[in-house]
DNA sequence: GTCTATAGTTAGATAGAC
DNA sequence: GTCTATCTAACTATAGAC
């Protein structure tokens, strides 16, 4: 009886690697083709691997998409826990929207998964949305709050002010291609996400009563925003 | 031999009924489940005809979608088409601000079904967005870029402004379960619209450099934007 | 832990009586 | 023009040899 090399060589070590690749691949699809058109068999081609073992690692398909949605938010709150909004209101919003912007170019199929379930009710977030999010985002809010208390920004609702930040942001993700085709490009390029990050940043800080405190933003701003927090 | 009597009574007019009902079904299935999550089943159910009713008006599931997508069009169109660029930056702006978060309101799962035909590459209005859309847009781009010129409104990227709009406005449609989460409404009434189109408008016109012209817009706003045109 | 074969289900589409 | 019954194909999921 000889015990299976891979076990003693690599204790968990399959399981982790496979899980992965096949997490990868299911954002690939899910992203698209959603949910529906997503299908175990393409999740598991792309994987490399027979369709069963995709229901060995992942119980059945739902289970799979809770996993991915999962690695979303994982990754979305390690992208924005860290923010300071306590600094001054034109950094931290500047600061936000950059990496806002950055999380679009570098996450987009993540971020499209996530519209999709926000655009069908978000049958497996509502939770989510209604608690832990609803508290992160509140918590934001009051800073703002008390930011238009203290006349440091023109008076607008909080939410809003998000509101429009995400769907400015999550629209270069979600609408690439339309995105692609207004500004002409096959592909859009990091030039092209940080020039509209400095158009959205130079708007939302004017359109909040701030001035801009940088005229060259443009051009060093992805580098410089990294030293904000 | 008899003629069948709904022939002589109204000559094409169950087919015309019958479509209109299909596709109305079919667009609250296709905006809730996907194409691919959207069923024949489901859309004849909601319809109340047997299944095989869809197929005989409709070829097949993707001349269904298409059909659908060509009503969305329509009304797109039919909603935009009017609006007069030409007047001053502020009106026009807020005019068209307005208009698009009314269009999020009133036709929520036709902006929910263009989303996810977005989301998953344009697989069917690629070429719309390439020609039509693109030369719709360009042109007015060319009036931003002409005000800009003249020294009328703060430099920026036109594409860059209309993004923010679009982003910020569909989001209003495409992530409404989010929107309702974070301003703890069970439902969005139309108040909530015209709130955050006022602070839209507000933070767009300032961030444009141009002053809002009028201090309660928030009130009086749905009603007097239509006399813009 | 892997993978072939297949069960069980449901989808889109059609045939043919009415 | 309507509708039941049915076909074919594709999918998720599982059983069981290795």
């Amino acid at each position: 009886m000889i015990p299976q090399r891979t076990l003693i060589e690599n204790p968990g070590k399959i399981r982790q690697k496979n899980e992965k690749t096949i997490l990868d691949s299911a954002e690939i699809e899910f992203a698209k083709y959603g949910y529906e058109g997503a299908t175990i068999k393409s999740i598991a081609e792309r994987a490399g691997l027979p369709k069963a073992n995709i229901h060995y690692y992942f119980k059945s398909k739902l289970d799979l998409y809770a996993a991915v949605l999962n690695d979303i938010l994982d990754m979305w709150n390690a992208a924005f826990d860290g923010i300071d909004i306590h600094s001054n209101p034109a950094h931290a919003l500047e600061h936000y929207i950059r990496a806002k912007v950055e999380y679009s170019r570098t996450h987009g199929r993540a971020s499209r998964i996530f519209a999709c379930e926000m655009i069908s009710g978000a049958p497996y977030l509502r939770r989510y949305l209604q608690n832990e999010f609803h508290y992160w985002v509140s918590e934001k809010a009051q800073v703002i709050h008390h930011w238009i208390r203290q006349g440091l920004i023109a008076p607008i609702h909080p939410m809003h002010l998000f509101m429009m930040i995400w769907g400015a942001t999550q629209y270069l993700a979600d609408a690439q291609v339309q995105v692609e085709s207004l500004l002409r490009k096959p592909e859009l390029a990091g030039q092209d996400y940080e020039a509209f990050a400095s158009d959205l940043v130079t708007v939302i800080l004017k359109g909040c009563g701030l001035q801009s405190y940088r005229k060259t933003a443009c051009l060093t701003a992805t580098e410089s925003s990294l030293e904000f927090a």
